[in-house]
DNA sequence: CTAGATGCAAACAGTTTGCGTCACT
DNA sequence: AGTGACGCAAACTGTTTGCATCTAG
């Protein structure tokens, strides 16, 4: 039931209240290993509070997201998309927006390796920039100086 | 109702059937702009064939997908994943089983921007290195040998 | 004391499945 | 003729919402 000084600071940094469910969530996240889904944090949390719901998982999960206190594996979609672009090109992605746009290949140095990962047969490789679109930047620009 | 002779060819070559429907979403997916959702997709194709079900227009989609005659803008993840990995990564991603893993930022050379997108506020780059993992290229092989 | 956090259940969105009928090869 | 495609509805999964209760600040 006691919450950590450090925990307790960095909530206060994002003015976030500090609490025992919170700081679980955040530990547990912390602490295991790949990239799990927010079901798989659920059940490892619920472990140590069993009476936690999973919409205040995802409650959590998503003021981390939005703190950068934790990060998404790729922008999540909820639905597939389809590439309308057949020329090989990458990705700009407003991560407040979630809009996305084309960035031809060409506009980016060939990427190169350091070293190859071992066993693994490439096929091609996907470039996201994540950023604000300029609608969104000018947004909290606007936001900033009021 | 007519299918026209490339469309035709083009299923063949992949082991197809050439249905007017497959014919009317192929082409309303080359024919759109940007990333539409298989709902968009559906709407769109409706348009000329009214009798179409959403199902049809999934099945094909994933059909297209799998032959790679179309591509998706992500491989999409049906959940959302969390990064456990505190250090700046890239990830490899297996188009078969899906299977994410992690490459360490320092693996691949530096990117660089032969022209910077204009107007958008990079905060971080994520590349996406899309191949067959050690596993399932072993399975393919096997595939391919009998 | 009060804004925000929690827990629950119900609602939702996107996707998949099962099945009977139909069409391409 | 037979395999695969289609259309429909029902099922499922992942996520969100509304609301009553509780707790941190």
């Amino acid at each position: 039931m006691e919450i950590k000084a450090d925990f307790r600071q960095l909530c206060h940094a994002h003015g976030l209240a500090a609490t025992y469910q919170r700081q679980i969530i955040y530990e547990t996240v912390r602490s295991l290993q790949g990239h799990p889904s927010p079901e798989a944090i659920y059940e490892c949390v619920r472990q140590r509070v069993p009476s936690i719901s999973l919409a205040t998982v995802y409650n959590n999960l998503h003021l981390f997201l939005k703190n950068e206190l934790l990060q998404e594996v790729s922008l999540h979609q909820k639905s597939l998309r389809l590439e309308t672009n057949p020329h090989p090109h990458h990705h700009l992605i407003c991560v407040n927006c979630k809009a996305i746009s084309d960035l031809d290949e060409r506009q980016l140095q060939p990427l190169k390796f350091r070293k190859k990962p071992q066993g693994f047969h490439i096929k091609r490789i996907s470039v996201d920039v994540l950023g604000l679109c300029s609608l969104c930047s000018a947004k909290s620009d606007r936001r900033k100086q009021s």
